[in-house]
DNA sequence: ACGACACACATGTCGTGTAATGTATTACCC
DNA sequence: GGGTAATACATTACACGACATGTGTGTCGT
């Protein structure tokens, strides 16, 4: 099989079964792992619009994840208010709930990255790290992350 | 950022960002990336039952592809005959359409390898391989690539 | 001032991905 | 042989993920 071939497969089996853990660790915490992702960025980057949201996000590019906030909206975990001076923009912030909720999601994060660190140690981890960089780095997901590493940098 | 979160994000980010490549070349060809596993499976691992073709998808782990097999059905690219001798088992086979439609799968493949390709060169491929499959080596989605690289080699 | 444009967000639609449950068919065991 | 369990597949329900399109809201040029 050809590298990039292997790679792809590689790379969906993994994302599909580390989503799949995550999945039932936060089962109980009764958040998916979308919901989580969200949770956590607006945990680490304050109060945000729906597009730096959004651009901040790895899963769901491109479009303003609206149904996703939605959902936490509804479940009380995310305070949603149109900003008075440019009625257009949403300001987005957790609750004090959606506060608690995100302390459980990163001890649920942390089980899976535990079971993660298990399998791959002995591996040339930084190695890895660094190639995958390379091939995210040309793409709007990739992007986001790197604009994370850097706001977390800035603060 | 801990090792194991960033690899998460990254594997999340190149998945999706895969996805999306593979998914434009194929529209044209008017299937889905997953649909696209389906035939390229079919392709090359002969007339499988339903439970034996999930077993070497990556896509859609766990339950059995119905609904995916459905689709390709209704548009004529696979046919589902029941087994006549056990009347439970499903017989899936690429017709002589799908057949057609597997070959320009293929190329639409190819372009996306070539993109990965450019993308990586000049990285430790092997060794970033070699760690992803460590990592995947335990999950049910991994074991479907090992299966299928199994039957390739037996071939 | 007003009309076209740009911007932020919302909504509709389709096809998954996953878990849970239902249904038909065969195998097993007494 | 008849009832029970196991097996293969189907169906349902929910939440995404992507694309296209719709709807307010503000900006800018004239």
């Amino acid at each position: 099989m050809r590298a990039a071939e292997e790679l792809r497969y590689l790379i969906l089996a993994i994302q599909r079964e580390g989503n799949r853990l995550l999945a039932a660790e936060l089962r109980e915490i009764g958040v998916t792992p979308s919901q989580a992702e969200v949770l956590r960025v607006l945990r680490d980057h304050g109060p945000l619009t729906l597009n730096a949201l959004g651009g901040l996000l790895v899963c769901e590019t491109g479009n303003s994840p609206s149904r996703l906030v939605d959902r936490l909206v509804t479940q009380g975990l995310i305070q949603r208010d149109t900003d008075p001076v440019d009625r257009r923009y949403l300001t987005l912030s957790l609750t004090a709930e959606g506060r608690k909720v995100s302390r459980r999601i990163v001890a649920a994060e942390n089980v899976l990255h535990e079971a993660i660190d298990e399998r791959i140690a002995g591996q040339p981890v930084d190695q890895t790290i660094e190639t995958l960089r390379a091939l995210a780095a040309a793409f709007p997901a990739g992007e986001a992350l790197a604009r994370r590493r850097a706001a977390v940098k800035d603060s």
